[in-house]
DNA sequence: TCCATTCTTGACTAATCGTTCCAGAAAGAG
DNA sequence: CTCTTTCTGGAACGATTAGTCAAGAATGGA
């Protein structure tokens, strides 16, 4: 045997996922990538392929990550609007706090990739699969104890809140405007209603 | 004098605006837009200046057209909730049929650049007050005439709009399963109600 | 007709892109 | 120690990038 890895691989591909998430795929240079995760560029091409190969895999972290937040977030006992209105405020306090306003990385990734490389296409779609579950049983569960009434399509209404979180998630990257998010999150929790 | 130009500059710039529409703007090279626009690269650079200019000149043409047509729609005499309707459900139509899922060129380059680039910032920003005033000036309308009861905050509701339609927008460049677009128009909608 | 101006064309920068190669350092196994 | 393997760093690759230059074609005015 010979001597092994001297850096961290998920910790390089969590700092690959970072670079993808603001900047995007084209605008994101090797160097960028190489200077940002600490490695050097061979080792780069070693471990994770070429730039297509990394930008996915980021993005598959970045799944792992954030929708196992959210899904967390979700399933939490409790209140499943209390669990909504914390998934919407989130956002508006997250482009705020942090400042770099880089909105949802699958939604960068749809937005610039989807309708031109299969494999994010394939993984944004499954992405939205996902979620739109974890909404629709929390739905499912805020119906059973009551909270959110009857008479309601919930499948429709999962869908619907996931397009609005990503809308909101581009509204945040595009407005400073606090009162205008939380306008939005105020009418869209209102459905629940 | 001289010679005059043998292209049509407007025609160009139109051209220009699809290129940048369905690529965004990293992934659209000079010579794509040469290519497209049809006129030489020595023109392209007397006539808009750099690609950043060109760029920033075909989402004013974006929001002249777009923008127009969007406001024809929600000042026609009429149903409100029908103009709505026909707004969303465009989009929806939209994507099946030219196939470019190139989505909304202003929700583009929210994505894209609006936090990296003050001028399109400004530009997104801008639109964003401009489409919300028009929707806030249907709702109004359509509360008026009675089509749409009061009691509501109808300008957090334009601003809900204008992110849900952003937000289905991006859906659609996802997507190919029509019944969760119409799912996400269905119960957007339904806060009209 | 001739001149002045501007458009068109294609070759041409300099820089950067993603990617590969290579030589040497480092480290585990014997 | 030696051998083998892998990691590291920098130089280099060809391709492509945005942008420029210069020479010639085309056009309008006198």
């Amino acid at each position: 045997m010979a001597r092994h890895k001297e850096f961290d691989q998920d910790e390089a591909l969590h700092k690959a996922m970072e670079v993808f998430w603001s900047r995007g795929y084209e605008a994101a240079s090797i160097n960028d990538l190489v200077r940002h995760m600490g490695i050097n560029r061979q080792s780069l091409y070693d471990t994770f392929g070429d730039k297509h190969a990394l930008y996915l895999q980021a993005l598959d972290r970045y799944r792992e990550v954030e929708g196992r937040k959210m899904f967390e977030l979700l399933e939490r006992p409790g209140s499943v609007k209390k669990a909504l209105r914390q998934l919407f405020q989130g956002v508006v306090e997250g482009s705020f706090c942090d400042g770099q306003r880089r909105g949802c990385f699958m939604g960068n990734a749809m937005s610039e990739l989807a309708g031109r490389c299969k494999e994010t296409e394939a993984r944004t779609c499954s992405n939205i699969a996902a979620a739109e579950g974890a909404l629709y049983r929390a739905l499912l569960r805020g119906k059973k104890e009551g909270e959110i009434k009857g008479g309601r399509d919930l499948r429709a209404v999962a869908r619907f809140l996931y397009s609005s979180l990503q809308g909101l998630q581009l509204m945040a990257k595009a407005t400073r405007d606090r009162k205008t998010l939380e306008d939005v999150v105020k009418v869209t929790l209102s459905v629940l209603d």
